[in-house]
DNA sequence: GTCTATAGCTGGATAGAC
DNA sequence: GTCTATCCAGCTATAGAC
């Protein structure tokens, strides 16, 4: 594949990924993508079989990702509580970084054909394997509370995943500071200890 | 409105949920709604002015019902813990009740014309700064952890919503048991807490 | 590798009979 | 209140020139 071929693929990829995340895969016209990468509508199957090809591309390359990055940390990490905090850091950090194609795969599972669909679920159920063999992995060690592992996968990727769909680059807060509040939530909940109410807050007697 | 009218503007609308959940708006054919409800495409035209009309109505029934559910229970609670316990009982009873529906809520947002989106838009929005009053007032008062209070409810919102992905009416947890675990994941968090760490297996006591 | 032109279809919505 | 018939706009995808 020469260079200028590949560049054109990679606008018209990135066009996809703008109008999908803003409009969704259905209503997102395949004009309007080719508008945005220059060229027109009967280029793009130069490049790519079908708009379906483009869903299905996002996807894949996104949650492959997202897969390889969270078994290095199982691989590099024993300690169930450090491998937790990484996993948390890791998901917030490409679903920020990731946006727009995150929020395309937590929205646009429905459009895709009967063919790919289960590749792309394939995936998912791969992640979330991955997830629950670390708490589950974490309470038989007593580290973590003893609870419905799957729930509480659901609700962790649940809440870090949704992170795609508010966060702003230049917001109120950095991704750092999301992932601090984040993880305090999921390790020690709401509620304050009953007797610690008090005199120092944990998080910040250690800057002292 | 005479008896017989309202019985088939509730079966269109019981059509068009169903479809727009399965689907997606955009992918769901007012014939095949039509088609569900035992009429002709043409006839919904009777009954509703058209298909966005249809998506307006089930988004806005459900979230003044959710709105107005939590908004009773701030009003007949004032302790803290106990609002927030009602107000996740209460997210994930209407959630699993109405799943179908708050799934297209949580999904359809972008389908929604530029006419009706900000209505929409604000009864969400609502039910976030009522969230998000509980939380701040349960902070104040030394109950809750203090943190940042529009994450915290956004986390909360993100998990307890996404029960109405997967519960399934015959699956293998009750409303109640998934309600019991999400309350105290939301509390309490995954970590045990270190010193209530158990009883010591006998191996490894000797090295306190 | 990109273009113009258009095929082929499907969708929401309307007209008007009954 | 529901029907049949149809309009017409919009879509993905293909054909074939350059």
């Amino acid at each position: 594949m020469r260079p200028e071929s590949r560049s054109m693929r990679e606008s018209i990829l990135a066009a996809a990924v703008q109008l999908f995340a803003q409009y969704g895969y259905h209503a997102a016209p395949l004009r309007d993508i080719a508008r945005i990468a220059g060229i027109q509508a009967a280029s793009i199957y130069h490049h790519y079989p079908s708009k379906q090809a483009l869903l299905v591309e996002i996807m894949e390359t996104h949650m492959l990702r997202l897969n390889a990055s969270l078994e290095h940390i199982l691989k590099e990490n024993d300690d169930p509580l450090q491998r937790l905090h990484a996993a948390i850091a890791n998901h917030i950090r490409l679903h920020t970084t990731y946006k727009e194609e995150f929020f395309i795969i937590d929205t646009e599972m429905r459009a895709l054909e009967d063919e790919h669909r289960p590749y792309i679920l394939s995936l998912r159920d791969k992640y979330e394997a991955l997830l629950q063999e670390l708490l589950q992995d974490g309470m038989e060690r007593e580290i973590f509370r003893r609870s419905d592992v799957k729930i509480a996968s659901y609700a962790i990727i649940a809440m870090c995943t949704e992170v795609a769909t508010w966060f702003r680059p230049n917001g109120r807060l950095s991704v750092q500071q999301v992932n601090t509040i984040y993880r305090q939530f999921i390790t020690e909940g709401l509620l304050l200890p009953p007797g610690v109410a008090a005199p120092m807050p944990d998080e910040t007697a250690h800057l002292l």
